[in-house]
DNA sequence: CTATCTGATAACTCATAGTTATTAATCATT
DNA sequence: AATGATTAATAACTATGAGTTATCAGATAG
């Protein structure tokens, strides 16, 4: 007799998949250590295909199960937000978008897209996120995200991008500094100033473009301190810790004791780009893709 | 207590779906009536969603059920390619491509592409059927195919679209014909025979260049005949029931006692296009899009 | 107003997921 | 080498809940 796959065999998949130890996934699923054993070498027998490599004291993946963990994750959250989605259809509320951004995008863009949508499709709802560059990435390819906002120059195989802002750069310095709208010239100027820069692990492309600004105007800027919260920058400048780079719409939205001074002569521009996946099945998601 | 999702609850709302009927859906999964009912109040308490409306001598889809049946669709298909691709992993065959095809696309373009593929790919089968225009876009659709060969002018969103070959057209004569290649200047030289055609249910494409190659010559066809196969459509021409017009290079690959004389003088071509869904998330046609 | 449909309810039983107890193999430590 | 501490697999048992039979209550048709 043979039996049938069930949703309960890729939950203990990924649990062994993710702990690579029948143990200790056993004790996170609550059940004990054989009933998992016994599931995965049932599940083993209805795939035909061995998922793990067990030698006695390791567990690892098979070519065959690391593929299988890949799909199961995006079968799980595809589950889930269709379960969902089914929930908020039954109760006419007919759709949700899930938008991950990074805090830069706040301002101005992403207001004004769910102004627009909501006047054509009041009935879709949304759910923001901040996020990082590489998470949004990560949180769109298990679709746990429709769309991301990100400051990116590439963007992995099965994407679609799409840039909804240039932004021009701002020197951003204490209110009591020397420079001003009219003696403010280049870049140059602050060469022997710290600066307090985003960090490049939460968005790299944005450090390596400041980091071009400066290298074209013949300086390589001591950097003192990384945060990864425009507001954090905002109150080391303020304290005189230094002075930043930020792209210059961040000037509105934030009770500010700092002056931004547009950098004049620059090719650089603050890119940001609106994401998502190609495979994305939110028919919700078809409806906004419209006021990109 | 609350229960977990099953894909038990899938296949039997399926059922019930797509029967609208509890009994015969019972009967379908060799169950008890009873044993339905109850599952599928469990699966509508866990999901949150009423997915029936049920007064008592109809049973039909709720909004929310109608969402809910067109993911689980896609879902099963998913789960299936999943562990079948899973097992071929596991097996070393490392992937497979499901095709389908326009008869006329098996004379040329899909053996050369097969073995490009294979040359550098070996471990990745094919499964190939041959399939009308409207059959492959159904089809891929469901996840039941990853690519088709069509002639179609356009496509539906969220599919991507490549030419492959442009192929001229021939008319296709019975070898006794007084038409041959030294005396055939215009269509409109058999402006008063019967025409064979390709059914347009097959690919409408295809119909209408043919009805617009006649008309750019001033007439319009009398059509006596129409075939799905092009070996039908020969056997009808070389029996003197009527001239054909067709794809040129569907003049290699049959045993033919009909004259192909290649039309001259005309705008229209057969365009034969690869189509596939964005979405499609098989890694091994990723490797296939290189040779396209 | 029966006869005959429908799906829902109630009380049962039985298959199988999950249990405890144990074994066999693999290391690490002395 | 011997011991102790790990690991996952095996065996026999238990109990949860899917699926059963029997029945009911409402809807429609003749």
């Amino acid at each position: 007799m043979s039996y049938q796959i069930e949703l309960r065999h890729f939950t203990y998949f990924l649990a062994v998949a993710e702990e690579l130890h029948f143990r200790k996934a056993a004790e996170r699923l609550f059940i004990s250590q054989p009933g998992l054993s016994r599931q995965i070498k049932q599940m083993e027998d209805i795939i035909g295909a061995r998922l793990f490599i067990r030698n006695k004291r390791n567990v690892e993946l098979t070519a065959a199960g690391v593929y299988l963990k890949k799909e199961i994750d995006y079968i799980f959250n595809h589950i889930d937000f269709t379960i969902k989605q089914t929930g908020l259809i039954d109760k006419g509320i007919e759709g949700e978008i899930r938008i991950g951004f990074l805090g830069s995008a706040i301002q101005s863009v992403i207001p004004k897209l769910l102004v627009q949508v909501d006047k054509e499709f009041p009935k879709i709802q949304f759910s923001l996120e901040e996020m990082s560059n590489y998470d949004q990435v990560a949180a769109l390819l298990k679709d746990q995200l429709d769309i991301g906002f990100v400051r990116l120059a590439r963007v992995p195989e099965g994407f679609r991008m799409k840039t909804v802002e240039t932004d021009t750069f701002s020197l951003v310095v204490p209110n009591d500094h020397v420079l001003n709208k009219d003696n403010f010239r280049s870049v140059a100027q602050v060469s022997s100033a710290h600066f307090i820069l985003f960090s490049s692990d939460y968005s790299s492309l944005y450090y390596n473009t400041i980091m071009s600004i400066c290298e074209d105007k013949g300086f390589t800027p001591i950097v003192s301190h990384k945060s990864v919260h425009a507001q954090t920058i905002f109150k080391l400048v303020e304290n005189g810790l230094g002075v930043a780079i930020i792209p210059t719409s961040l000037q509105h939205g934030f009770d500010l004791n700092v002056k931004f001074l547009e950098i004049p002569n620059i090719p650089q521009k603050a890119v940001l780009s609106v994401i998502w996946k190609e495979d994305n099945r939110n028919p919700a998601l078809e409806k906004l893709k419209k006021f990109l």
